[in-house]
DNA sequence: CGACATCCATGCCATCAGGTTATAGACGCA
DNA sequence: TGCGTCTATAACCTGATGGCATGGATGTCG
């Protein structure tokens, strides 16, 4: 009794939306599809799966035993692909690593070069990560190593060394009234609107608006963006400001968005990321030790 | 990522056969239509998972490391399949009783009978198994309770009622010189050429064969064969004779094939089993009390 | 040395399953 | 009665799957 992978997923979608047109749109495919794809389903195993009315799909009771079931399947598939992945990855030579944003900034290239002569044969595949995902993929086990900003959220559960710190800013549109001041105090920011990460990043969000230092005063949220390109659209079109690592001024330079130093607010740690079961591996090791051994000269303000 | 458990097994058969030719015979397919859905996976997961050579199809590490996994993919899908079955089952209020060759024999109807009486409104769906699966589908939760021929493989882990005993005669072709003895000794028969079970059916084999009551001397394999029709004719055209219980006589009657009794082996027991699980399940202990109260009269010479 | 056997790969074709759009049918609600 | 919101159905298109025939590589045996 042969079933697909998407099969599984489509239904569980059902089951959870409780709605074949929503499903459909959460799927990205067209109802009828869903439709078909469910009765085949029913077919399969012989057994009504949903109780079908105006009001929707209503899992019946061996539904409600499936659905019980393929979350655990599903996620099984998913490990297992990615460990096959992973030793795939290892046994071609090549380290894959996480990204958020500028990585190490300019020390970036000069890690990776030091990790190419210290292991020749090996290729180092950088995969820039949204923001939504602060650890680059080092939770899931998609990449080998990351260089990630901290904190992040599941910090506890990886390893880290801090490579550097550096100030945060605050990224304005250029018509702002503030964009002229040299430094400007966090506290005559806090009424501004901001422009924030997704709210299931939980306190990678909250450490990017500055939610500590804010002694309590409410946060105005301007806009939820996710990419680089849609943040600076998002700040120079005036919804909202942001803070951000000084080296954005450089990385992240845009016509109509300036970036100022910020006081009152604790600077940016930049650090390398692994996972516990990469304590043993020489290759990861190695990166590491590439990361430490090149990281850029101390900043004046942060590292005195 | 999507994947058809259909793949799965495909790649499960090329890395056990270790190519796939045999593979694609195994699994009732071309070889070229194996050749491009191993390619398919391969494209899928991004990586090599065999080594091609004139020899056939040797695992790469990220094959090996996938090759590891799948088997518990597929059974823990096979798993839920079932347990989603039996759920469906029993909301629709059948039960599925799986037997071996003529279950309680002339008993059966009448038991039938006084659980549908005792259960108004359920449904007994009866299922046939064939002699290669002795406990007809209940120890892979295909069935609910099982009609069975005791002693049977793995009994100890499953809850078993003896119903009654039957002597073990002889099936015979029309044309073997015993076929006008009246009672034949069991001794008589040690030369004489068997058609067996199966044998990944271990004791029940053997049991079949009286291997224990034969002092140790050799058993002659005539046949072997898993289907009651295959059993008669094999016996008829005199490939070998067989031991079988006594009712064989009313319910596998055919011309060309004699019953005869036989001394020095132990009668046939006939049981309902069920599985642990189903302890508590008031429909199963019914039916297994209709099982009890509707046991056929005694025997005379098994039963005094 | 050449014919053969045994692998896997490729090309071509028929079939089928999955997707899409358009539309029908059921039913509550204003 | 007409509208909005569900699911089901019909007609059609595309791509994947499998089968057959065949090619190419490489040992093996007479």
């Amino acid at each position: 009794m042969d079933v697909d992978t998407r099969l599984l997923r489509y239904f569980l979608a059902v089951a959870e939306e409780g709605s074949l047109t929503h499903a459909a749109a959460r799927l990205f495919v067209s109802q009828p599809a869903l439709t078909k794809q469910i009765r085949q389903l029913e077919n399969l195993l012989g057994t009504r799966l949903f109780t079908r009315s105006r009001a929707g799909m209503a899992l019946t009771e061996p539904g409600q035993a499936l659905a019980e079931r393929v979350p655990a399947l599903l996620a099984d598939w998913d490990r297992a692909l990615r460990e096959t992945r992973q030793v795939a990855e290892r046994a071609a030579r090549v380290l894959r690593v996480g990204f958020i944003a500028s990585a190490a900034n300019e020390a970036t290239p000069r890690i990776i070069a030091a990790f190419t002569r210290r292991r020749p044969g090996w290729r180092v595949d950088m995969r820039q990560a949204a923001w939504s995902n602060p650890t680059a993929g080092l939770a899931d086990g998609d990449v080998d190593v990351a260089l990630l900003r901290l904190p992040f959220p599941g910090q506890d559960t990886l390893r880290v060394e801090v490579l550097f710190a550096e100030p945060r800013w605050v990224a304005l549109p250029d018509t702002h009234p503030f964009a002229m001041r040299d430094v400007i105090p966090f506290r005559d920011l806090w009424d501004e609107p901001f422009v924030a990460a997704p709210p299931e990043t939980g306190g990678w969000r909250d450490y990017w608006l500055a939610a500590d230092e804010r002694d309590g005063h409410p946060v105005r949220v301007g806009a939820v963006m996710d990419q680089p390109d849609d943040w600076l659209s998002v700040i120079a079109n005036g919804y909202g400001i942001a803070l951000a690592p000084e080296s954005s001024a450089r990385f992240y330079a845009r016509p109509g968005v300036v970036y100022r130093p910020v006081s009152g607010v604790s600077p940016s740690q930049v650090g390398v990321a692994w996972a516990p079961a990469d304590d043993a591996n020489p290759v990861v090791r190695d990166f590491v030790r590439c990361c430490l051994d090149n990281r850029p000269p101390l900043h004046p303000e942060t590292d005195p």
